[in-house]
DNA sequence: TCAACGATTCACGAGTAGTTGAGATATGGA
DNA sequence: TCCATATCTCAACTACTCGTGAATCGTTGA
């Protein structure tokens, strides 16, 4: 796991329907689900759906599997974790408020002080 | 922190200047480094950074805060973990296997069988 | 007030990402 | 073989990102 490959990988997830479709195929890991299944349930055109699925094969985050005249795409889930694990500690240093962030968050425990209720500037 | 804000998050971290600035600011939180410190030690120019640093105080990954003449810059690290807590959570349901590769790689022990050294397509 | 310095903004050009529609290709069944 | 279905590829277009240099703004100290 190295720079690039994290940096494609975050560009992969930086993208609304990208992350729709990671957490689709990460809900039917390690299975997967046909292209046309996928494109039904995210309401996508079939050239835009190959177009994503695409940048997230190449960023290595999903890998595609023919079966006949399907193709099976599914969350490489030891990959999305490397990439979050490759910025915790590569990026971050380890640093113990991002990693207890990150393992509150995860918990879907929120942070305690969280003094950023709203960001600066993204607020509507 | 909702989905517009991770994906916001993820696009600023989608780059290989702003990664080295999250690197750079995590290494020094939460003090923080003035703009022109930042450019010395990153060789970029001056409009390059402020460009860079907009986009991750946008984010809000990173926060201002002026100092005489100064504009110290400090990495979020709440708001990077909580990033990365998002998108194990929210995107990958807490998936068993995400999970323990993100606390692998962050440990430093990488995958115990790791079966994919190279990415399909991305290796030079 | 003035000069020096740090930071910001602007315009411009190059490159890339995203969307769309049309057509091509591959597979399976009648 | 023919047809229907599933997927892929391509071109065209729009919109955005990024890098650069110049000009501008704000603060500080003489």
């Amino acid at each position: 796991m190295d720079k690039s490959r994290v940096l494609a990988a975050l560009a992969a997830l930086a993208h609304e329907t990208r992350l729709d479709l990671v957490r689709l195929l990460v809900g039917v890991a390690p299975e997967g689900l046909a292209q046309g299944e996928i494109a039904r349930r995210l309401s996508v055109t079939a050239s835009g759906l190959a177009f994503h699925l695409a940048q997230l094969e190449q960023a290595g985050l999903v890998r595609a599997r023919r079966q006949s005249r399907h193709v099976f795409y599914a969350a490489d889930t030891a990959c999305i974790g490397a990439v979050l694990g490759y910025v915790l500690r590569d990026c971050c240093q380890s640093h113990p408020e991002v990693s207890d962030c990150c393992r509150r968050t995860a918990e879907g425990r929120g942070a305690p002080g969280d003094k950023r209720g709203s960001p600066p500037g993204s607020q509507t």
